[in-house]
DNA sequence: TGTACATCAGTGAACGCGCGTTCACTGATGTAC
DNA sequence: TGTACATCAGTGAACGCGCGTTCACTGATGTAC
């Protein structure tokens, strides 16, 4: 075996949480061994203790990731979109796209290890969770602010209900094995949710706002197909 | 140690399954040992071996278990309430009380044992996903038929967020241990889910349907707290 | 009703395996002189 | 520029623990005669 490339600590922190990472997506979190991580970024398992005090550690180093792709996704939307409900279906897609190519989120947040773990990771989660719908309560309370979102709609019941357009069509996608075509599903919920949460338009006062339903109705209501 | 009383293999199949639901319940999926079914059970460890031929089998009977609750609760709504929306409302809040109180459906759906487990196992939990979604479509699909529901909305979309209403939800109660209160949360979202599924009341055709939007308004809207 | 035997559930000890972690040692890199 | 030494990352062997599973044995229950 060759002896890998003396490589200084922090960047060795890096490979291994990402290493880590990626080895949760495709084979799940409580899969994970410390055997495989090392193996992954190319050095000897009891190498990881000079970098990291224990698995436990390592795990926190995922967490980190996550969170800061979800909030990084958040301020993707920001600046892609120049209106809030174009702003909320970005960040919808975003999050999908997130679920199916790069990190099975719910691997992590609905791992058992999260759940029944020790107490302070799941305090972690539950804040980086916590933290997800309230950037998605504060998109929707500017939309509301602006007239774009009905004002009557609690922000973060809507906000709630943005991340269950995701969840149960993640879930399925991810037990189906990709049977299941998670973005055109989660397309269709978002076109309802749209919808639903937009102020009327037909209604004198804002007959002409910004949202799009009057102009093309085809595109924000999912047609039934038969 | 006394002896445990000799019992019929049937019965202690049946105990068995009903104790790793339990210990599943309070203690997550994968921290599940035969030793702890055995002695919640009140037999030896060894004795399990009597009854089911691996710790696999014995998930397989929690599997039936968490099957029929789900199922029987579809029946038990439509028992229970005279219409379409009725019936869907008292799905729900059947759905949250049994993740609440009883049987934390996530911890065994969302459990990676079921993602990363072995294939039949998998293909079998997504079967019952499945079903019980096609359920809720079937309940949906009736309320169109009598115009209860916008016949628009495709009940395959709409099921999945019928779901979508209690998942995040629970999964943030789950993790926040009973800070955030489940019930009241689910009812939100199903107050602005129900208002935008079922037909508009406004319309000339059907200004005096069965739904009880016109009647009383606040308890179908969310009114915002401030 | 009583006896002999087959069947089947219950038990404790032990095995085997995976896996996180420790430890003594190696060898490379940077720094002081 | 060269030498000596400290520092720190890399390595393989081994430990310890939990846990699913096996196995030989025990003892209770039901059945045939």
């Amino acid at each position: 075996m060759m002896r890998a490339a003396k490589t200084n600590t922090e960047i060795r922190q890096g490979q291994i949480a990402q290493a880590a990472l990626k080895l949760i997506a495709r084979h799940g979190f409580h899969h994970l061994s410390v055997a495989a991580v090392a193996n992954e970024v190319g050095i000897v398992p009891s190498n990881i203790y000079r970098h990291y005090q224990s698995k436990d550690q390592v795990l926190d180093g995922v967490l980190e990731l996550v969170s800061e792709r979800l909030l990084g996704n958040v301020a993707a939307a920001r600046a892609e979109a120049p209106n809030s409900l174009g702003r909320l279906h970005c960040l919808l897609m975003r999050h999908a796209q997130l679920v199916q190519n790069d990190v099975p989120i719910p691997r992590v947040v609905f791992s058992e290890e999260i759940f029944t773990g020790h107490k302070p990771r799941r305090r972690r989660v539950l804040r980086i969770f916590q933290q997800y719908l309230e950037h998605i309560a504060e998109l929707i309370r500017e939309g509301q602010c602006v007239g774009e979102i009905r004002k009557e709609l609690s922000p973060d019941t809507l906000s709630m209900m943005f991340l269950g357009l995701v969840q149960p069509a993640a879930i399925l996608w991810l037990m189906s094995e990709g049977e299941h075509d998670l973005t055109q599903q989660v397309q269709s919920a978002w076109n309802i949710y749209c919808q639903m949460i937009q102020s009327e338009v037909r209604t004198k006062e804002a007959a002409s706002s910004s949202t799009t339903r009057r102009g093309k109705p085809s595109r924000r209501f999912h047609l039934q197909p038969t």
